[in-house]
DNA sequence: GGGCGTCAAGCGTAT
DNA sequence: ATACGCTTGACGCCC
């Protein structure tokens, strides 16, 4: 069991998710900023390892622009050593990479212009992976997308473009997520079966949008969606943050929830990414839960 | 050098 | 029909 953070540390100086405006875009400003991101990324990895995290979700920004029409130049060849060193740091380490397209992506879309530009983006997820050389096991997660007043037409449509228009880069990398409102786990199983797509759970979405069904059985439909090449299954978590509007993610790591969590999961193995707004503080806290709360212990093997 | 309107992109929901 | 939230920040124009 791995513990990890979206995208941004706030006890390093640097930040790897810096953009400019589009309006304002040059290659010169491309590089510079692109170059600076990776330089932090690395610096961010650093921190992890010496912290005992080896979970992390790169931003998405980190190459800006990557798969808009504006970019002519070439990222891939200019990054490439770059990238390639941040993704030795991080299997020598044992780290465990996710992405997570924004919510402009959306692979159902009855709009084609929105299929064939979140198709592009996909592409750039990864690609920059595959630039780090990382295997199968780090994954770009996605929401299943709208709901467009028929679901069933809808979940069609994300199998029909997953099938015939997914190049095989983005396949091998593909998960999908519940979210809060449009999809919930049933649907994204419902997908999974007709795609063999790996479904990652979030608990906190889970939360905020279900069918009620019990959490060790969903950990175990959904645990078995992820075959062996993806590594073992990605879980989201996050708890509501007392006395804001249901759906906002928690400041920092409400400690009895998370045991709480912990200890109704059973004994399967999966990595945790804690999506609370205090980013590693919180990854450093469940870490310390794990490694000396009595009760979890004997989830804390690794 | 600080203030603040705005930022590539899409949904669903509330009004 | 329009504004808002979504991880919220931070870019960069304006004074």
């Amino acid at each position: 069991m791995k513990i990890g953070y979206p995208c941004i540390n706030t006890s390093v100086e640097c930040r790897g998710n810096r953009t400019f405006r589009l309006a304002t875009y040059s290659e010169e400003k491309l590089i510079k900023t692109a170059g600076s991101n990776i330089d932090c990324l690395k610096s961010i990895l650093s921190y992890n390892i010496s912290h005992g995290i080896l979970f992390f979700r790169i931003s998405s920004d980190i190459i800006p622009f990557a798969s808009h029409p504006v970019m002519d130049s070439d990222w891939q060849d200019y990054f490439r050593s770059d990238l390639e060193e941040a993704g030795e740091i991080v299997k020598s380490s044992g780290m465990r990479i996710s992405m997570h397209p924004d919510q402009f992506i959306v692979l159902n879309s009855p709009r084609e212009e929105v299929v064939s530009r979140s198709i592009a983006e996909l592409e750039y997820h990864a690609d920059l992976l595959n630039l780090m050389c990382l295997d199968a096991s780090a994954k770009v997660q996605l929401h299943a997308g709208g709901r467009y007043g028929d679901p069933e037409s809808a979940k069609n449509r994300f199998v029909s473009v997953y099938r015939e228009r997914l190049p095989e880069k983005v396949k091998k990398r593909l998960v999908i997520e519940n979210d809060d409102r449009i999809y919930p786990v049933k649907d994204c199983l419902d997908i999974s079966e007709k795609t063999g797509i790996p479904v990652l759970f979030d608990y906190f979405h889970h939360g905020l949008r279900s069918h009620g069904e019990d959490l060790p059985g969903l950990l175990e439909k959904t645990f078995a969606t992820w075959r062996r090449s993806d590594g073992v299954p990605m879980v989201d978590y996050s708890s509501q943050e007392p006395g804001s509007r249901p759906g906002t993610h928690a400041r920092t790591l409400d400690r009895q929830n998370f045991i709480d969590f912990i200890q109704k999961s059973g004994n399967y193995d999966f990595d945790i990414m804690l999506e609370i707004k205090d980013k590693e503080k919180s990854a450093e806290k469940a870490l310390r839960i794990l490694e000396h709360d009595p009760r979890l212990v004997t989830r804390w093997t690794s």
